[in-house]
RNA sequence: UGUCCGAUGGUGUAACGGCAGCACUGCAGAUUUUGGUUCUGUAAGUCCAGGUUCGAAUCCUGGUCGGACAACCA
């Protein structure tokens, strides 16, 4: 199957309101018919689910509608913007599925574009060079509910601010001296219309354009003229533009702009429960050090899932199900690891691995005697082979899997109980072995009926509960982190006063066990993705060393007995 | 007390004036050599008040609640 950017649900019949739009557009022979997006993402942090969204859309309405997706790096601003964000975002978008088929754009490219437009405007008596300090200008600009103050500066000529702007470039004025302002409505309710700055002097290198301007335009100004030059159609970006759509438009106007105006349309970011999304706040993790970096396996960023064994196909699916709209959401992190366990379900290799062992001892089996036993590698899949697993008297089980005075439900192994041995013997619980200082029991002894192997059982017994072992002989010894939810709380940054975000971090987020695998997880390489059965899906780290493997739990199997405990919990 | 935006089960999302549907979650059951998967069933919703209409989640008016906006960030 494919693993590029195609549309999982092509049943998909109803359209969100983008979608809309864009085939009105198209029936009305808007931009003659063209449909072209971009996802413009700044390159001063890593990408995260949100952007993950975002990206499906762009790339996914451009693929639906014959269209085309530009990847544009929107660096305007040089102070916190660099070539390592840059390759991580290449990275994350090919690998989500998606091809920008060359068109890698950046707003830089357009430095000089954007200048001749600011200075088109200057000569419209459209904009002017400000002198004023920043507070100035932040106190001049009123309230949401009170008018600004019009700047001094603002009825200069038009020579005065062409030379003053010439000379903002050339680099004779220091930071902050100066701006480039739009005239546009100091009184307007607007406040994003209250004359905009649309550069600002930064004696800064820049990661592209390295030190060849000293005068850098500010979003709104160089964004929809971006959009312009690559003849986007539709602009697709969160609601918090929704405010700027005026400004976006005014700029259009101002500069002429009347054949194929690209349009800006806004929708709902997404949330997700039990983690936080915003950069300031992910930085934050990362640079206080509770998380190891920007792909730690707990982040909700690209490479944090990457890492955590998320596929790309379920970051597609789940783009897919949360939906497109305007309303305020936070969607249920139970739908992201619905779509996880759905994708990891067809293709994870299986294999048996003990995470809490407990010695268990067949008695009537012969003392040197290895058996092969044989399972498939995933029976999910029709074209699946076999492996091979080496049985022996002497086993690891899993701990919880055995219980002495069991409840009703409990469908594993206890005192004279029966239990299947996956795809090796049915085996029955004779006695236990206690250490006499603590109570713990360290060695379960049973017999096992010689004729109920796998695949020819001729013993006619039925029996509730199967269960994972493993050769202690044979056992491979393998690092397992645990990965859970990075927080307490649905909504992290639901705190009271003088608390914030950080206080909510699950302490137990992260456990680090040793586990003990059948033979054939050996031959898994980093990425490969695997269902240790009855647990869950795990992926192998670039941690790996050839002596020792490191697994990372992406997600747990569903455990409803899990559920069972809780509920007798819950009444008792 | 400004401008803009929004409000449908627990969470998301459909409906384009005509039977409120789908998914996740929950619950119950069937199947199962993974208490997984699969399958079946089930619970749960139109913010409020008026109006228009034969008929309103949908249109109108007024409220209520929530969000965005006052960087030389994006």
């Amino acid at each position: 199957m494919s693993d590029k950017g195609k549309s999982e649900d092509s049943s998909h019949t109803s359209l969100n309101f983008i979608e809309e739009i864009i085939e009105s557009d198209i029936s009305n022979n808007k931009n003659d018919g063209r449909i072209h997006t971009r996802f413009p993402p700044e390159p001063n942090g890593y990408l995260h689910i949100g952007h993950a969204k975002s990206i499906c859309l762009n790339f996914g309405i451009a693929e639906r509608y014959n269209g085309k997706c530009n990847l544009r790096f929107d660096d305007t601003n040089p102070t916190t913007e660099s070539t390592e964000y840059v390759d991580s975002i290449k990275e994350d978008v090919g690998w989500l599925g998606f091809d920008w088929e060359g068109r890698e754009y950046y707003a830089s490219d357009y430095f000089d574009k954007l200048y001749d437009y600011a200075v088109y405007l200057i000569k419209k008596g459209k904009a002017y060079v400000c002198e004023m300090s920043m507070e100035d200008i932040a106190n001049n600009r009123g309230t949401p509910t009170r008018p600004g103050k019009e700047s001094p500066w603002r009825n200069s000529s038009v020579e005065e601010n062409l030379e003053l702007f010439t000379k903002m470039r050339e680099g004779e004025f220091p930071n902050g001296s100066k701006v480039l302002r739009a005239k546009i409505d100091m009184a307007s309710p607007n406040m994003h219309l209250r004359d905009p700055v649309l550069y600002r002097i930064m004696h800064t290198s820049h990661h592209r354009t390295a030190g060849k301007w000293c005068i850098y335009p500010m979003y709104d100004w160089a964004h929809g003229q971006s959009d312009y030059i690559e003849r986007i159609t539709h602009s697709v970006c969160t609601l918090e533009f929704e405010v700027h759509r005026p400004l976006y438009d005014w700029f259009l106007d101002a500069l002429d702009i009347f054949e194929n105006r690209p349009r800006q349309i806004e929708f709902a970011r997404l949330n997700l429960t039990y983690t936080v999304m915003s950069k300031r706040k992910l930085l934050e993790l990362v640079s206080s050090k509770i998380v190891s970096g920007w792909d730690d396996p707990r982040m909700p960023t690209i490479s944090g899932l990457r890492r955590r064994g998320y596929t790309p196909a379920s970051i597609r699916m789940f783009s897919e199900k949360v939906g497109v709209a305007k309303r305020e959401n936070i969607i249920d992190m139970a739908l992201l690891e619905h779509c996880c366990r759905e994708d990891l379900n067809k293709i994870a290799s299986r294999a048996m691995v003990v995470m809490n062992p407990v010695k268990l001892i067949i008695n009537n089996y012969p003392d040197d005697t290895t058996e092969e036993v044989a399972g498939k590698v995933n029976p999910e899949d029709p074209e699946t082979m076999m492996r091979i697993i080496p049985f022996t008297k002497t086993l690891y089980i899993e701990r919880d899997d055995f219980m002495e005075d069991p409840p009703k439900k409990f469908f594993r192994l206890s005192p004279g109980k029966e239990v299947r041995l996956k795809y090796a013997y049915i085996i029955k619980c004779e006695s236990v072995v206690k250490d006499p200082e603590t109570g713990e029991i360290t060695e379960i002894h049973c017999t096992y009926d010689p004729d109920s192997r796998s695949g020819q059982d001729r013993s006619n017994k039925k029996v509730k509960g199967t269960i994972q072992w493993v050769s202690i002989e044979h056992a491979v010894k393998a690092e397992a982190r645990l990965y859970d939810r990075l927080f307490l709380k649905e909504n992290p940054s639901d705190v009271e006063e003088g608390k914030d975000f950080k206080d909510n971090i699950n302490p137990e987020s992260l456990k680090i066990v040793e586990c003990y695998g059948e033979p054939s997880i050996n031959d898994f390489k980093t990425g490969s993705k695997v269902q240790f059965e009855r647990n869950g899906y795990y992926v192998v780290d670039k941690d790996s060393t050839e002596e020792r493997l490191v697994f990372n739990r992406t997600v747990t199997l569903r455990d409803s007995w899990a559920k069972v405990l809780k509920n007798m919990e819950k009444k008792a």
